[in-house]
DNA sequence: GCATTAGTTTTCTATTTCGAACATTTGTAA
DNA sequence: TTACAAATGTTCGAAATAGAAAACTAATGC
């Protein structure tokens, strides 16, 4: 039955072909099709997925031409092209943070999990930028009436649409990368607050204990989260023992607990204990 | 073979049948099924959706498994079933606010379009929430190096990942109903800037002029925006104009713009216009 | 008037996904 | 061990979706 098909061959291979770059498929003037074009971009982004049906009844077109639709705003990168409908795209600069969400993304749920265990119901926290924290976040979402401030974005949505929780959203500048809040403003709005504890991740441990991380502002604020936290935890998977940074945020001593995947070698052990350090390490 | 199953009958009704009130499917224990049921709700909130093929490879179960858990969390309306795969269910807190997002749906947007063409590229703004609000950052997301000061995590979240623009989230108490920051700490932080245009939508304007809103955090947040603002733009479609609120929020001599979706009646044309505001109307 | 073109609908068939029924495995208590 | 229930895998017909091609529509230019 399909075994003669030398013409479909051919039309296919005709269609699939050629992408001649630097073509973006609008030819300068901003049709009918562009406009559709958008509104779909903005459906799919405020809804994270949309039905074909879905559009085709709310532009009033047939499935066919969402498909159509769909499928050069797929090519193009623009949205995820799913059987059935649209996602949202995980743009370029997204790409890195989405993939460092799935990077050791079990190890890190274990290591939310423990921080949960060891936060009362009522208590108050900071929970700062970073992607455990935001796991952090999620393992907390059983408690009860905790009052957490935060200067992540992503946090604040997580936590913020729980009625049982009072969230509060540290002001600032807001980082495209991963939708942190920092600079100057952020931590004045910090130094308001003075909590029971104060979540904080890194980059990464030296061996002599010193905390180390990547950008300069995100380091004031973590900075001013441990000045104001009665006690101090930091959330760290076995990557970070001794992977190098270039800001220097603080020393380990400054910490009251330290959480983490699997126990790190003796080395590292030994500097945590001196500096009286609680370790919290998910492997049995 | 299969003709003779009255014991199995009962067994699958029972599986089936009762709902009985106060049972959640899980009895007590956290077994495996659990924890796969966490993690995939984890997955589709941070990704927004998720094919059944990958959550599949993700557990190393077959998709028919991954079928069974979608189906039993969408029952329980945890998250949103679709043909391939699973969404974010809009919880429900935010089935209110997802239903009022598409009430008005187009209109919301052209408005929203007049709006960004009357905002100039390198302006600063601020943008308070509402869901009119939200179409307006949507549509500015052409516009080049804006500074925006937002009071609504959605907003900070679209516009925030935009490397383009300059976004600075103001900080406060986060309002789980729509993801709105207000209270005096938020008041404080936005009176520290100053910018070209304030941005803002109302619940109701009475025939005297007067603004009107619901949430009297939520008026002195607006309040302070418009004292901050240079030039005030207030965006409202057609359902506002007579519509009662309970918070005095201001008069409309007090912005400069009025944008809606339809000329309003002469009453109303006449009571702007004395106003001296000058009126943006969507119709033809 | 007529051809052209972009955008759309229509039609038809291939592909993918779904769900129910049944078989198999795993864990647990008698 | 046996018995039993829960969880998962397997199979297959039904339903939904995809995609290609042809026909239609409206605007544009000659």
């Amino acid at each position: 039955m399909n075994t003669e098909n030398s013409k479909r061959d051919e039309t296919s291979s005709g269609t699939n072909g050629n992408d001649s770059p630097g073509t973006n498929g609008y030819n300068g003037k901003i049709g009918p099709v562009r406009q559709r074009h958008d509104k779909i971009r903005q459906l799919v982004q405020n809804n994270g997925f949309v039905t074909i049906e879905y559009l085709a009844q709310e532009f009033g077109v047939t499935p066919q031409t969402i498909r159509r639709d769909i499928n050069i705003l797929s090519e193009n990168g623009l949205i995820n092209r799913y059987h059935g409908g649209a996602g949202i795209a995980t743009s370029t600069e997204n790409v890195a943070y989405t993939k460092r969400k799935v990077l050791c993304f079990k190890e890190k749920q274990k290591i939310a999990q423990m921080v949960a265990e060891n936060i009362p119901d009522h208590a108050s926290l900071f929970l700062n930028i970073g992607t455990t924290t935001e796991e952090v976040a999620n393992a907390l979402s059983d408690h009860r009436r905790l009052k957490v401030i935060t200067n992540n974005l992503n946090v604040a949505s997580i936590l913020g649409r729980n009625e049982n929780f009072e969230v509060i959203v540290a002001g600032g500048l807001v980082r495209p990368r991963d939708c942190g809040i920092i600079g100057p403003l952020t931590i004045d709005f910090i130094e308001q607050f003075r909590v029971d504890y104060g979540i904080i991740g890194i980059s990464g441990i030296d061996l002599d204990g010193t905390l180390l991380d990547f950008d300069y502002r995100e380091v004031m604020v973590a900075r001013a989260i441990i000045d104001n936290s009665r006690k101090v935890f930091l959330v760290a998977d076995h990557t970070k023992f001794g992977r190098n940074a270039m800001v220097r945020l603080g020393n380990i001593t400054e910490i009251d607990a330290l959480f983490t995947d699997q126990t790190p070698p003796s080395v590292w052990t030994e500097l945590i204990n001196s500096a009286g350090v609680r370790l919290f390490s998910a492997n049995p």
